[in-house]
DNA sequence: CGTATTCTTGACCGTGCTCAAGTCCCGTGG
DNA sequence: CCACGGGACTTGAGCACGGTCAAGAATACG
């Protein structure tokens, strides 16, 4: 539970109470490995989602195999809240390290935030912040080079992580591999490893087999864009 | 009001009466022309917007001028949903055409959808179809060539208009310039010409300056690998 | 009717793709 | 413990999709 406390109360003052009800009704999954689909193009399912452990990738697959990963979700990020509305998933779901999960059924978690205004606006606040990143990858993708898209995307994720962790560390642990990252901003696996080994040639990044420490802050936010405000959600409210 | 109603009572039987609060609650703006900008980036907007008459463009733009269109919005379209989080808008809306705008007060409007089950779901409804679109634009701009991604985009918006319309048409009426249109699909705008040119010689597309006749459909759809099941949003209702 | 914007077309260029070979790393089995 | 095999990453060479620049035509607008 601690995921989803830690994702949802930076928006909202939750007290651990707020969450005993979602907590009652909703239960641990298996773990999924690495590779292991959760949710297929196509289904409907019947719960919503969050993240416990681990990292996983919203993705679509075209017809000739040509793969589009949508966003990454990690620890605390839900899916689908849309389940509600027993609508076919236009995506997959998959796991891209060893993921845990926690589930609860759509009907429930209806009832359950209906109840408590808090929550109701805490996950209204998750699904801005959903439809927020989506927006990001639109502009990432259609607007900026390689080099900019790589920056923007580490950084991204360091902030992400960052929410959910308490604290801007310098150090991303990231276990993404070259060709995940690749479909997730449009290029080849091969100009990822070009643009990986440029970005530690210009000093702004290191790459370890953990992951990545960025070097230069100023300078990676400066080559990429990258706003430095983006989802700082800290003094939303519900309107009323 | 009949844009709003044709648009959410495709997935929910709604009656003019459930309507009527919202009526009650909202105002007609005055007109956008062309260009105009509607809401700008950081502003905290409080209201609700539904898109009565004419298109509006969401978009960004990037330090250096480049400009990312992350959508088209068309009548019976809603946004900001979110502002009744109180959050700063990360993009701005303007004017594709004239625009005739209906807005409503956040917090009334989440008074009002509060009160009846059916608005709940149906505000669901469009905000499931709202993120669709947005993963519809990423995997589009990330993994499509040009011609694809032109050719999808066309059927996406035929589709989009067929189901405000009731019935889909083979004549698309188009009010956008190559130069957004450009934007939207992560292209220059001589690229978007010279395809544009391409689907003509090709026989699919009959360009006038009215809009776009759809002369193959079936190729259309062959080439761009459109899903004809996207938004089809009929047999959704609220879990429970 | 003149000016500005949009669209078209050509020539050239560059970012990023493809193909291919080679390295590194790790897990598995002999 | 080493040999083997597979996946991930790197690097080079050549190529192509789409970008940029520029000039001209068509269209819209004041």
């Amino acid at each position: 539970m601690d995921a989803l406390l830690n994702r949802i109360s930076q928006s909202v003052n939750l007290e651990e109470s707020n969450l005993l009800p979602l907590k009652k009704a909703s239960m641990l999954s298996e773990v999924y490995t690495v590779g292991d689909r959760i949710v297929t193009e196509g289904d409907i399912t019947h719960y919503m989602f969050v993240i416990e452990k681990g990292w996983a990738l919203r993705y679509r697959i075209l017809d000739d195999g040509r793969r589009q990963i949508l966003n990454f979700m990690i620890p605390g990020d839900c899916f689908d809240l849309m389940s509600i509305m027993k609508s076919r998933s236009d995506h997959s779901v998959s796991a891209a390290t060893t993921v845990q999960l926690r589930r609860i059924k759509s009907s429930d978690f209806l009832d359950i935030i209906k109840k408590d205004p808090k929550l109701t606006s805490a996950f209204w606040s998750v699904a801005i912040q959903e439809e927020a990143v989506l927006r990001e990858q639109i502009t990432r993708i259609g607007r900026r080079t390689a080099t900019e898209r790589l920056a923007h995307m580490l950084l991204e994720l360091n902030q992400r992580i960052a929410r959910i962790e308490g604290e801007l560390s310098d150090f991303l642990k990231f276990p993404i591999t070259q060709s995940v990252l690749a479909d997730a901003l449009g290029l080849s696996v091969v100009h990822i490893s070009r643009t990986m080994t440029k970005l530690q040639r210009m000093k702004l990044i290191q790459v370890t087999s953990e992951g990545v420490y960025i070097l230069d802050r100023n300078q990676m936010i400066g080559i990429s864009g990258f706003d430095e405000n983006y989802l700082d959600t800290s003094k939303l409210k519900l309107a009323g």
